[in-house]
DNA sequence: GGTGAAACGGATATGTCATCCGCTTCTTCG
DNA sequence: CGAAGAAGCGGATGACATATCCGTTTCACC
């Protein structure tokens, strides 16, 4: 048996296909329109079978599509961790994820998501989980943030920051934006270390 | 359960009818079944026209069933805004409000949705609203609470920390209370006053 | 350019949602 | 009381969304 099929190498029709299908899924999501196989099929012009059998479900689609983002985030990470403050690496970091994932509606479903469901982007999910958590396991030594938040919390306080915004009624993207910025804010203020 | 008729009263077995539904709809609710209103008729042995004529949506069924915890809310509201100490009053009311969100689900639903698409428990959203701000307004003017966090936030960020635990992979329900209330620390310390 | 395998497409089966309308039950009033 | 009609009932059914199957086409390789 071969050791690795990762990167099953696609006939040219279906490479160009799956292309175009990403390219709708990822217009889709940008413009909200809700992920439905079907118009995602037509709007590729692509036959309805194609869309299946390269993604099973929305969510397939939708993880495809938030890899590139996903990628940046992880870039952001190795550049928090590679500075030379540590809580300045964390705050850093954390702003950019929540601007991140209010610019790109994409991430969110993928970040909340159970990893069992979302096979595809495990790994790349493993690697944000270890990252954030030396970040934070850093910046904790350097005595900038609470000994009581351990690295399982940032990711749940991130996505309860991103919710937060979206809840929040604004009218547009900029201040769902600028109020997620607030909420982190008071976030940050709550997780540095107490004085008392 | 009280709920004031701004209609004409209903026939009796429209009554009847009309409770059965919501009882099912609250275990569907507590069970975490994915509340179909087809179903819901079935589980309520009525007919679907009927479950329809009472709840044009599953929202709509949600809402009513999230009422008693809603009205209990408000109790714990009144009774923060009447104690002695206004920082208390506001740490109390959210570690309430933290624990009822979490342990009934249909309170999430509605506290997220904008205001016009579930008009009927408009008034009561509003009054909660009413009164969180001026229990915050009063942590505010005893210098307990930063004077940059205004009404407007305390809704978006306690469905912040509430959705932070629901993502939050927890084997039970008492471990996503515990996480929750966890999160709301954090809130509450980042909500408290700057020495800068 | 011939061959087998991989991929394609869309007709259609399957499943879900919500309405319509003939029938039943309740309330009112003579 | 009992007739009349209003209010409510139920489930068959049409409209709509989702996903699969299979005959046809395209591609890679020889």
């Amino acid at each position: 048996m071969l050791v690795t099929m990762t990167t099953a190498p696609l006939r040219k029709d279906a490479a160009r296909n799956w292309h175009r299908i990403v390219e709708v899924g990822r217009r889709f999501v940008d413009e909200g329109t809700p992920i439905q196989l079907n118009d995602v099929a037509r709007a590729a012009s692509v036959g309805v079978a194609t869309v299946y059998r390269h993604f099973p479900t929305p969510e397939a689609l939708v993880e495809t599509v938030a890899i590139p983002g996903f990628e940046a985030l992880l870039g952001q990470a190795e550049r928090a961790l590679a500075g030379d403050d540590p809580y300045a690496g964390l705050r850093d970091f954390l702003y950019a994820s929540v601007d991140a994932l209010l610019a790109d509606a994409s991430l969110s479903p993928v970040f909340a998501a159970p990893v069992n469901v979302l096979p595809h982007t495990a790994e790349l999910k493993r690697r944000l989980a270890d990252l954030s958590g030396r970040i934070l396991d850093r910046a904790r030594a350097a005595g900038a943030v609470d000994p009581g938040v351990t690295q399982d919390h940032v990711v749940p306080l991130m996505c309860g920051v991103v919710y937060a915004a979206s809840v929040h009624p604004a009218a547009c993207a900029e201040d769902r934006a600028a109020a997620g910025r607030r909420f982190l804010t008071v976030m940050l203020e709550g997780l540095r270390v107490r004085a008392s």
